[in-house]
DNA sequence: TTCAGGAGTGTTACCGTTCCCAAACGCGGC
DNA sequence: GCCGCGTTTGGGAACGGTAACACTCCTGAA
C-alpha cells in the first residue's frame, strides 16, 4: 500500500518558494503588500505541493472556524429541508461550510444541548429553523458572545432576529380568493395552536372574513399532517354549508381533499379547497391544488444574509432585525365559483 | 454590556484543581491512572468554570475534528432528506457534529469540489447521498486518507461501501402483488435511465413478470417527479389493457393517479397502482396508495454504522462492504382484482 | 543630505490541546 | 534500608496556522 502522503504545510511551501511562512499566509490571505512576483512564486509551490491550509489551526487562533451551525426540527418535511437547502447554499458561496443539529423535540433542554454542541466546535453563528416560541427563548438563553437567527417562526417582539414569511397576508390571499369567487364565507382547517405561524394565518383568514363581513366558522386546531385534514375534512363534509376551505398546509389540504371525495362532494364545483406552502407535487393532487406558495428557499438565504450582517456588526443594523418575505396565491383547479 | 466572558481553558480549570494541565486533559479523556480525589476535584474546577474544551485545538493535534461530512444532492426532497436525519441522529450518539455539502449537479466537479470544502474542514468520513455512479466514482478518486461510504445507490461491485436497499426485491414484491391479485402483466412507469435504483427496479419488475411468463410492455424512462409519472400516465390510459401499473415511485404514481382520474379509468376498479417509497402521505393519495415501503431513516443509520466500522478499522471489514436493507410491501386503497 | 513613511519581508510569540518522557510517590521483597 | 516496579503527576515540545513587531529597502519632501 503505502499511500504515504506527507501532506504539505505552511513551512514546506515557503521553503519551496524560498520565503518565509508567513508570506504564505499572506498570499493565502490576499494580503495586498506581496510582490506580484512573490506571490505567483508562492501559489505555484503551492499548487505543487498541493497544499491546503490547516482549518484547524487557524480556527485556533483567528477564533473563527468558517462554519456555521444550523438547529433543525423535522427537517425530513419539504419546507424546512428547503430552508436547510437555501442555507446552504448561499452559506457556500460565502465562504462557510454548514453543520447541523437536529432537535427530536422542542423543549427547552434538547434546543440547549444544540446550541451547545455547536459552540463547541466553534461555529461563527447559528440559524434555527425551528419556529416556536420554546426555541427562540432557548436561543436567548444562550451564550450571548454567539449569534443566532431563526428562519420560519413568527411573533414581532423577539429579540432574536428573525425571517418569517407574512402568514397573515398569505392567509388573507386564500380568503380573499375564495371570497371573491362568490363564497359566503370560508372554512379553515388550522395548524397546531400552539405554532405562531399556525396562528398568524388563522388571524388572516378571520381578518379577510371580518373585512368582507363575512361569518368566522369555528376552527379545530391539530396538526400539521394529511391525516388531521382528513378528519377535519370528514367533520367539514357533514355539512352542506362548507362550499369553501382553506387548509393550514398543502399537506392539511391533501387530507381534506380525500375526506371529501369519499363523502362525495366534488371538488371544485361543490367545495373549493386551498392549501398554503407549494409543496413540490401540489400541482398533481387531484385536482390541481390552488394554494399560497412560500419560497423557502429564499428564507434560507435571506436568514443567511441577516446573520452575516449581524456577525459584521450587530450595531450596524444592516438590515431590519425582522425580515419578511410576502408569499403567493398560485391558482389551480381546486377552486372554482359555488353553484 | 460589559458581557465580559473570559472562557476558561484547560490551565485556568487546572490553576483552580492545582493540578496540572495534563491532569484535567486525563480526566476529559478518562485517562485510568488518575486518583479518584483528584478527578473529582478536577470535574469540580471544569464545572465551577463551566469550562468546555476547545476541539479546534484537539483536532490541529489529534487530526480527528470529530466532524462527518455529508454530500447531499436534491436534499429536499423526502428521501434524501430522511437519510440525513438518521445519519445525523446515528452520528450525534457516535459524538460526531455532521456538516453537510450540497452539489446542484452530479457531475465530477462539483462532487470533487464537496469532498475538498469536507476535507479542509478536516472531516472524519464523508457519506455521499447521491446514488449514481459518477458520484461513487469521484468519490474513489478523492484522496484515499479519507473514508467514504455511499447510501441509496446500487451497484454490486463498486469500489466505495455501499448502503442501498434491495430494488430489484421491493419491485418483485410489488410486481406480484398485482399478478397475485389476477392482473395479466403489469405496466411500469420508470424512474430515469442513468439511475442504478431505478435501473435495479426495472430488472425487479421484469425478472417477476418473465418468472410469472407475462408479456414485458415496454417502458419509457424519465424523471422523478409527478409531472414525468402525469404524462406517462396519459399515455397508459388510453390504453384499455392496461389494468396495472407499478410506478418508480410515489411521486411518478401521485400523476398516473391524476392522469387515469381525468381520463375516466377509476382506481382501483379499473386500473391498479402501486408506488415505491412510501412518503408521509402516500396514505393520503386518492385513493390511499399501495407502495413499497423505504426505511430511509434506517439507511443512514446504517450508512454511518458502516462508516464507523471502516473508520475504526478498515482491514477488520467487520460488515461486508455493500450492505442491503430489504423494502416492505404496504397494501392500501389502490390496487384490487381486475374485473 | 537627511529623514519620514510606506512597501515588502522575516522573526518571534501565541492560540489550547495532546503526546512523550521523566520525576515523585507508594509498596512489596530482598 | 534499599531496590525494582507500577501508579500518579508534571514539564516541556509539538500541532499549523495568524498577529505583532522589527527590519530592510526605496521613494520623495524638507
Amino acid at each position: 500500500m503505502a499511500s504515504k502522503k506527507p501532506v504539505a504545510v505552511m513551512r514546506d511551501v515557503a521553503k519551496l518558494a524560498g520565503v518565509s511562512h508567513q508570506t504564505v499566509s499572506r498570499v493565502i490571505n490576499e494580503h495586498p503588500n506581496v510582490r506580484q512576483e512573490t506571490r505567483e512564486r508562492v501559489l505555484e509551490a503551492m499548487e505543487s505541493l498541493d497544499y491546503r491550509r490547516n482549518l484547524a489551526a487557524r480556527t485556533l487562533v483567528t477564533r473563527q472556524s468558517h462554519t456555521l451551525g444550523i438547529i433543525g426540527f423535522e427537517t425530513t418535511l419539504f419546507g424546512p429541508a428547503s430552508m436547510l437547502y437555501g442555507i446552504e447554499d448561499a452559506a457556500r458561496t460565502a465562504g462557510y461550510l454548514v453543520s447541523i443539529a437536529m432537535v427530536r423535540n422542542l423543549d427547552r433542554r434538547p434546543v440547549l444541548e444544540a446550541v451547545d454542541r455547536l459552540r463547541q466546535h466553534a461555529v461563527d453563528g447559528i440559524i434555527a429553523i425551528a419556529p416556536k416560541p420554546a426555541v427562540t427563548n432557548s436561543l436567548l438563553a444562550a451564550p450571548s458572545d454567539i449569534y443566532c437567527v431563526a428562519v420560519g417562526g413568527a411573533g414581532e417582539a423577539e429579540a432574536v432576529p428573525t425571517v418569517r414569511i407574512d402568514n397573515a397576508a398569505g392567509a388573507r390571499l386564500a380568503t380573499e380568493h375564495l371570497l371573491a369567487l362568490g363564497h359566503r364565507t370560508v372554512h379553515h382547517v388550522a395548524g397546531p395552536a400552539d405554532w405562531p405561524e399556525a396562528q398568524e394565518r388563522i388571524a388572516g383568514w378571520r381578518d379577510a372574513l371580518s373585512a368582507a363581513g363575512a361569518a368566522v366558522p369555528p376552527i379545530v386546531p391539530q396538526s400539521w399532517n394529511a391525516e388531521s385534514g382528513y378528519l377535519q375534512g370528514q367533520r367539514l363534509a357533514r355539512d352542506p354549508s362548507v362550499t369553501a376551505v382553506f387548509c393550514a398546509n398543502d399537506r392539511i389540504a391533501l387530507g381534506v381533499l380525500r375526506a371529501l371525495h369519499e363523502a362525495g362532494r366534488k371538488v371544485p364545483e361543490e367545495v373549493s379547497v386551498v392549501g398554503f406552502d407549494d409543496m413540490p407535487d401540489s400541482g398533481y393532487f387531484l385536482p390541481p391544488l390552488t394554494t399560497v406558495r412560500q419560497d423557502f428557499a429564499e428564507l434560507g438565504r435571506r436568514s443567511l444574509t441577516l446573520l452575516l450582517e449581524h456577525m459584521a456588526g450587530p450595531d450596524d443594523a444592516v438590515s431590519p432585525a425582522h425580515v419578511t418575505v410576502t408569499p403567493e396565491l398560485v391558482v389551480r383547479g381546486s377552486t372554482a365559483p359555488p353553484r
